[in-house]
RNA sequence: GCGCCUGUAGCUCAGCUGGAUAGAGCAACUGCCUUCUAAGCAGUGGGUCAGGAGUUCGAAUCUCUUCAGGCGCGCCA
C-alpha cells in the first residue's frame, strides 16, 4: 500500500513545473510515508510536501492542498487530507486497513520477518570473556545483546554467525593454572597465597575435582617460594616459571583441566541463559610466534612486508595512522613475546578472510580506546575498516535492596550470571538487560525484576499475552462450532479494535528499525505500548458477553495481538507465558 | 590534557536520518472487582528537554560553546 502511495506521490512531484528527475528522487528519498502515530491522523502519513517545500523552495501548505486533491481524484483511498504544517493524512478503505489481520493470522510466527538484510553475511562476536572464572552479571548484558541482535538480523534476512572468542592462551591462563595448583597444595604453604592469583571459590573446587583422579606432589615445595619479588606482578610470574620447571607434566595437566572446566561452566551458563553460539574460536588456534607458519606469524609478516609494521626499540610496531589512533601500537614486545593485540590482529584477519560482509564486535564500553587500533590493523591488512562495526555495551550496575552490588574478579567477590538466572529467571533477566539502549549505563534492580507489582514491565507484557491466551481458550470452549479465523472484522461491523489493529500493523517496521539500528530495546518499548492498548481494551470490553458476530471479530483481532506479542518476545529469546 | 558516552517530569527511562499539543512507568491524589486473570483500567497534578549561541518555514533532535557526571588513554588482558 505504501509503495502505491509513493508512486502516486512521485508522479505528482514530477508533474510540478521545472522539477528534474534528480530532484524528484532526492525528495522521495528524503521523505517518508509511514503508518501514522495515531488514528486521529489517518492510517498513513507522509511528510513529502514539507520535504519538497524545502528542496524545491515552495509553500508546503499549498503543495499539500494540491496533493490532497490529486490523491483524492484517484479514488483509491477513503479519505486524503492535508493537515498541520503540510502533512498528508490518508485514511484507507476498511478492507485495506484490516487486511493486516489476515496477514498475521496467516503468517503466524513469521509475521514481522522480512528480507531487508538481503542475505548479507554478518558475523557477531560477543561475550568472549576470559576463561579465568565464571561469567558475571557484567557479561550478561553483552551476552543478551549480541544474541538478540543476531536473532533480529536473522529475522530480517541476513545470514548470521555468532562466535565466541576464547582467550585460551597467554599469561592470564598461566595465572589461573598457578592459582589452582596453589590451592591444591595450600596446606603445605603455611597460609601463603600470592596477591595476584585468582581467589574465587571456583578455584578451590576445580582443584578438588582435579585431585580426584590425579596426584599433585612436589618434592621440594619450599624451593619455589624462595626469593620471590615484592612486586605482585613479578611475584606471580616467578611462581609460574618455578611451577612449570618443578613439574611440567603436572602443570600441563592442571592447565588443560582448569581451562576445560571453566569453559564448560561458561557454556552451561550461556545455555541456561538461552544464548547460543554457532562457533567457538580458540585464541590458541592462531598459533605461536615461534612457529613461522602460524596465523599470528603470517599476519605480522604480511604487515612487515607491506611496510605497515616496523621494528623500533627492539619491538615490532603497527602503523595505526589510517584510523587516527593516537600512537602506533606494539605487536611484539622487546622480549620477543606477542602482545594480546597481536593475537587480535591475527584473529580479525582470520575473520575478514572468512568473507563476511560485516563484522560486528560487541565490546564492553571500557574497550572503546581499542577500536581505532583494530580498524587500523584491518586497513593495514588490505581490507576496509568499515566492515568492522563495534557496538559498545555499558556496564550494568546491580542493585539489591537499594544498594549497589560490588564486583571484582580478582578477589572473587561477584554476582555471577548463574546467580542472577537462579534469582530471577533467564527470561526476566534477558528482558531487563534489553530494556535500555546498550551503550548507556543500566541500573539493574533485582528486587524490581522479581517483584509482582505493576512496575514490573516484564510481567505487564507477559500478562497481556496470558490474558489473550486464556480468552481464546474460553472462546473455543464456548463456541466449539465456530472457527476462530473468521474475517468478520473486515466488514467493519466492530470498530473498537481499530486502535489495536493500527498498532500491530506497525510491528514489522519496528523490527526493521531495530535491525538497522541494532537496537533491541525498540521492540521492548513497542511491546509495552501494544500491551497497554490491549489492557485498556480488555477493561472496557467484556468480550465473552458480546454478540456472536462481535465476539468473532474481537477474538480474531486479539489473536493477532497475541501473535504479535509472542513474535516480539520470541525475537528477544523470551518465552511468552500462557498462564500467570 | 586528549578521546568516547551521558544530561528530558520528584525517580527510572522512551523520543534524536529535524516535523503535528514533548511521551510512558513508578511515586502523589481520586475512582473502577457478585462478569473473560485487579500482576489490570480510568482520571488529576507534575517539564526553562542542563545553560547559552547558531542553522531552519520548523530544533529535545543538527552545529558551536559552557557546565555537570561516567568511562578510556600500558611493550596489561
Amino acid at each position: 500500500m505504501i509503495e502505491t502511495i509513493n508512486k502516486n506521490i512521485e508522479i505528482f512531484i514530477s508533474s510540478l513545473d521545472g522539477v528534474s528527475n534528480d530532484l524528484v528522487k532526492a525528495v522521495i528519498n528524503k521523505s517518508s510515508t509511514s503508518i501514522s502515530e495515531n488514528l486521529d491522523n489517518g492510517h498513513l502519513t507522509t511528510n513529502v510536501c514539507m520535504v519538497a517545500a524545502s528542496t524545491l523552495k515552495l509553500n508546503p501548505k499549498e503543495l499539500a492542498d494540491n496533493l490532497e486533491k490529486n490523491l483524492n481524484k484517484l479514488e483509491l483511498y477513503k479519505e486524503v487530507k492535508a493537515a498541520g504544517p503540510g502533512f498528508i493524512n490518508i485514511t484507507l478503505h476498511r478492507k485495506d486497513f484490516s487486511s493486516v489481520l489476515c496477514r498475521i493470522i496467516e503468517a503466524k510466527e513469521k509475521f514481522g520477518k522480512s528480507n531487508i538484510g538481503n542475505n548479507r553475511k554478518i558475523q557477531i562476536e560477543f561475550v568472549s570473556a576470559n576463561p579465568t572464572g565464571p561469567l558475571h552479571v557484567g557479561h550478561g548484558r553483552g551476552a543478551v545483546y549480541g544474541d538478540v541482535i543476531g536473532r533480529i538480523l536473522k529475522a530480517t534476512g541476513s545470514f548470521v554467525e555468532k562466535e565466541y572468542y576464547i582467550n585460551d592462551a597467554g599469561r592470564q591462563i598461566d595465572i589461573l593454572t598457578a592459582s589452582v595448583i596453589l590451592k591444591i597444595i595450600q596446606k603445605e604453604l603455611n597460609g601463603f597465597f600470592p596477591q595476584n592469583a585468582y581467589k574465587g571459590e571456583y578455584i578451590e573446587s576445580i582443584g578438588k575435582e582435579f585431585i580426584i583422579n590425579n596426584i599433585v606432589k612436589y618434592d621440594d615445595v619450599g624451593s619455589f617460594l624462595k626469593d620471590l619479588s615484592s612486586d605482585p606482578e613479578e611475584e606471580i610470574d616467578q611462581i609460574i616459571v618455578n611451577l612449570k620447571r618443578l613439574d611440567e607434566k603436572i602443570w600441563k595437566l592442571v592447565k588443560s583441566f582448569s581451562l576445560e572446566s571453566i569453559i564448560k561452566s561458561i557454556k552451561n551458563d550461556l545455555k541456561d541463559f538461552n544464548v547460543d553460539f554457532d562457533s567457538w574460536f580458540n585464541e590458541s588456534s592462531l598459533g605461536e610466534l615461534s612457529d613461522s607458519s602460524s596465523q599470528i606469524s603470517n599476519s605480522i609478516n604480511k604487515l612487515k612486508i607491506d611496510g605497515m609494521a616496523y621494528e623500533k626499540d627492539g619491538a615490532v610496531w603497527l602503523n595505526t595512522d589510517s584510523s587516527g589512533d593516537d600512537k602506533h601500537r606494539v605487536l611484539v614486545r622487546d622480549d620477543g613475546r606477542a602482545t594480546y593485540f597481536a593475537s587480535d590482529v591475527a584473529y580479525h584477519k582470520n575473520k575478514v578472510d572468512r568473507g563476511y560482509d560485516d563484522l560486528i564486535n560487541v565490546w564492553g564500553a571500557d574497550h572503546h580506546g581499542y577500536i581505532k587500533r583494530i580498524e587500523a590493523s584491518i586497513e593495514a591488512l588490505g581490507s576496509n575498516k568499515k566492515k568492522l562495526i563495534v557496538k559498545l555495551v555499558q556496564f550494568a550496575n546491580l542493585f539489591k535492596k537499594g544498594k549497589k552490588v560490588k564486583m571484582s574478579t580478582r578477589t572473587g567477590e561477584f554476582f555471577t550470571l548463574k546467580d542472577l538466572i537462579e534469582e530471577i529467571g533467564a527470561d526476566a533477566a534477558r528482558f531487563y538487560y534489553l530494556s535500555k539502549q546498550a551503550d548507556q549505563h543500566l541500573d539493574f534492580d533485582l528486587d524490581l525484576a522479581k517483584s509482582d507489582s505493576k512496575e514490573n514491565i516484564f510481567y505487564y507484557i507477559q500478562y497481556a499475552h496470558a490474558r489473550i491466551f486464556s480468552l481464546e481458550k474460553k472462546y473455543k470452549e464456548m463456541n466449539p462450532d465456530l472457527d476462530i479465523n473468521v474475517e468478520a472484522i473486515e466488514e467493519g461491523l466492530y470498530k473498537k479494535c481499530d486502535n489495536l489493529i493500527h498498532e500491530i500493523s506497525k510491528y514489522p517496521n519496528v523490527v526493521n528499525k531495530s535491525a538497522v539500528t541494532l537496537q533491541p530495546h525498540l521492540i521492548i518499548f513497542y511491546l509495552r505500548d501494544l500491551s497497554q492498548l490491549f489492557h485498556s481494551f480488555y477493561n472496557d470490553n467484556h468480550v465473552l458477553s458480546e454478540s456472536k458476530d462481535n465476539m468473532q471479530s474481537i477474538v480474531y483481532c486479539l489473536s493477532a495481538v497475541r501473535q504479535t506479542i509472542a513474535n516480539g518476545l520470541n525475537l528477544l529469546g523470551i518465552k511468552p507465558m500462557q498462564k500467570m
